[in-house]
RNA sequence: GGCGGCGUAGCCAAGUGGCUAAGGCAGAGGUCUGCAAAACCUUUAUUCCCGGGUUCGAGUCCCGGCGCCGCCUCCA
């Protein structure tokens, strides 16, 4: 049946049909730098980046650009805040949102454009414009005419009339319509500037993405996305902008997220409600690799154009959700020497829910039915362990989660690298806030038995099982327990355990 | 005021005209176990915010309510 992307520019699932065969070029909108980014950024960032796996899961050559804002009002406004200049500013707040992101398992885009290295190609596209008349220069100002360009709006579904009934715009006298926007801003005193045809100015916000998309994907292109905040005024805009310009349709698919939400509300920096991924990963008594898949898993299990409340609690649950599945790799990794009487029933097991996992990311990339798939394998595979499993047939078990998950960006660690401890008995919140609070890094005290002294303790515990001696093991266990180490036995009268 | 979206079990969340409304988390009972843990089995919505309508048939389409959210200004 093929992929199915929701288009904003049409308002429904269209078959998706690259411009080239095999190929897809596409653009996200990514951060203005100029602060740490919050869960909605990660949303954003974690969203274009399962988009952009699937596509190479099913074999299309991309080319993935994501850009960085580097000059706007808020940077330069953070630069005065912080006495620095506006490139240091920017410079460190695109470091941490790469930081944050490399934490996350997003993969780096393939070209992560600038705005500030983009300039000669802004100044040219806006030359174009004003060209072709589309564009009028005041005071070293240069405006984008929106009453030249007659679909302006249609990506929103707004049209002129309607936006100035509800117009809570400051009127500029020097615009020939309210809603014409800055392709060029003039130069103020103490701000960054750039040397243009209008004289010293640095760039609107919008012709940024219109100039580093086009120089990059070229004058039309497949996809490009961002937060639903965008579609009105800057993608717009940025429509405005670049068919203005090219006579050619600018983007074929527009794909945009829902929004973050704490207790039914926007999160955004402006309301202040936000959690940053920082606050994310520092607050959490995981380390880095589990806490990032279990949030991860929290941004996917809504579907990306839904809005999505963000709790710990929420977040934990995913967390436990993972352990089932990892609890599972640690079993098939087991060697237990059974023939397999399962084996014969795992191909079309692969078969039928690897289809049902491709369907469902096909309806515009419906992660939560593509779990839904994972799910049921791990079931189907907690039964067949039982019937028995082969080496061979459990090392394609686990290879088929690994398949299927690379595409989210999940269960690719190996069962020794995730952390099943500590919250078993302790409720999530409550650990967070406890560790928060007392400074003591949970994960300190977990670690503090290696993996032989464990071992040992496991066959002291056992050896007093045999002895019928349970008192002595249940000590052993409790003791491993408040360590953060669960133990589980086997009927053959060993043991494995769990971090 | 204009435009758009949402309302499915205790919670999260798929499903957009047709077999018995996916899946997860949490809960309950059971199997297994010395006891646990994990896993497995059973169980949790005669019903999809409310009221009409279209249809042989609607959670799914239409109309009218109610509630919530977003955009219209920088914003993922």
């Amino acid at each position: 049946m093929g992929l199915r992307i929701y288009n904003t520019l049409t308002r429904q699932k269209e078959p998706f049909e690259p411009l080239t065969p095999g190929q897809v070029g596409m653009y996200a909108c990514g951060i203005t730098a100029y602060d740490l980014s919050h869960i909605g950024h990660a949303r954003s960032a974690l969203v274009f980046d399962v988009i952009r796996r699937y596509f190479e899961f099913n074999g299309y050559r991309v080319v993935f650009v994501r850009n960085f804002t580097d000059v706007d009002d808020k940077i330069i406004k953070r630069a005065e805040q912080e006495g620095g200049s506006v490139g240091e500013v920017s410079e460190r707040y695109i470091a941490e949102f790469q930081k944050d992101m490399e934490s996350l398992g997003v993969l780096p885009a393939d070209v992560e454009p600038k705005a500030t290295e983009y300039i000669p190609q802004m100044i040219a596209l806006i030359e174009r414009l004003l060209g072709r008349g589309f564009a009028y220069v005041v005071n070293g100002d240069v405006y984008f005419e929106v009453g030249r360009f007659p679909h302006y709006g249609r990506l929103s579904g707004k049209n002129l009339d309607e936006l100035l009934a509800g117009a809570r715009v400051e009127v500029d006298e020097r615009k020939r319509d309210p809603h014409d926007f800055a392709l060029w801003k003039s130069t103020k005193p103490g701000e960054p500037s750039w040397e243009s045809p209008w004289g010293p100015g640095r760039p609107g916000w919008h012709i940024e993405c219109s100039a580093m998309s086009m120089e990059h994907l070229g004058e039309s292109f497949d996809i490009h996305g961002g937060g639903e905040d965008l579609i009105f005024p800057h993608h717009d805009c940025e429509i405005a902008q670049s068919e203005a310009a090219t006579d050619k349709p600018f983007v074929r698919y527009w794909i945009h997220n829902g929004f973050v939400q704490i207790h039914q509300e926007k999160m955004s920096k402006s309301l202040g409600n936000f959690f940053t991924v920082r606050d994310i990963f520092e607050k959490s008594p995981y380390g880095v690799q589990v806490t990032a898949e279990a949030l991860r898993y929290f941004l996917l299990t809504t579907h990306y154009r839904s809005p999505l409340d963000f709790s710990d609690d929420a977040l934990w649950e995913s967390k436990r959700a993972l352990d089932r599945f990892y609890g599972l790799f640690q079993r098939l990794d087991e060697s237990s020497g059974a023939k397999g009487p399962g084996d014969r029933l795992l191909p079309p097991l692969f078969e039928r829910l690897g289809e049902a996992f491709r369907q469902a990311m096909d309806d515009d990339f419906n992660t939560p039915a593509a779990f839904a798939q994972l799910q049921l394998l791990r079931g189907e595979l907690n039964r067949l362990l039982e019937t028995g499993l082969s080496k061979q047939a459990r090392e394609q078990a686990r290879e088929a989660f690994r398949s299927l998950g690379q595409v989210l960006g999940l269960c690719q660690l190996s069962f020794r690298e995730w952390e099943f401890g500590i919250m078993h008995q302790v409720h999530a919140t409550d650990a967070v806030a406890a560790a928060v609070e007392d400074k003591v890094d949970v994960r300190v005290s977990k670690e503090s038995l290696t993996d032989v002294e464990i071992e040992q303790k496991l066959a002291k515990r056992n050896e007093a099982r045999r002895r019928k001696d349970f008192a002595t093991a249940d000590t052993i266990r409790a003791e491993l327990a408040s360590l953060g180490i669960t133990i589980e036995d086997r009927p053959d009268g060993t043991s494995r355990w769990k971090r």
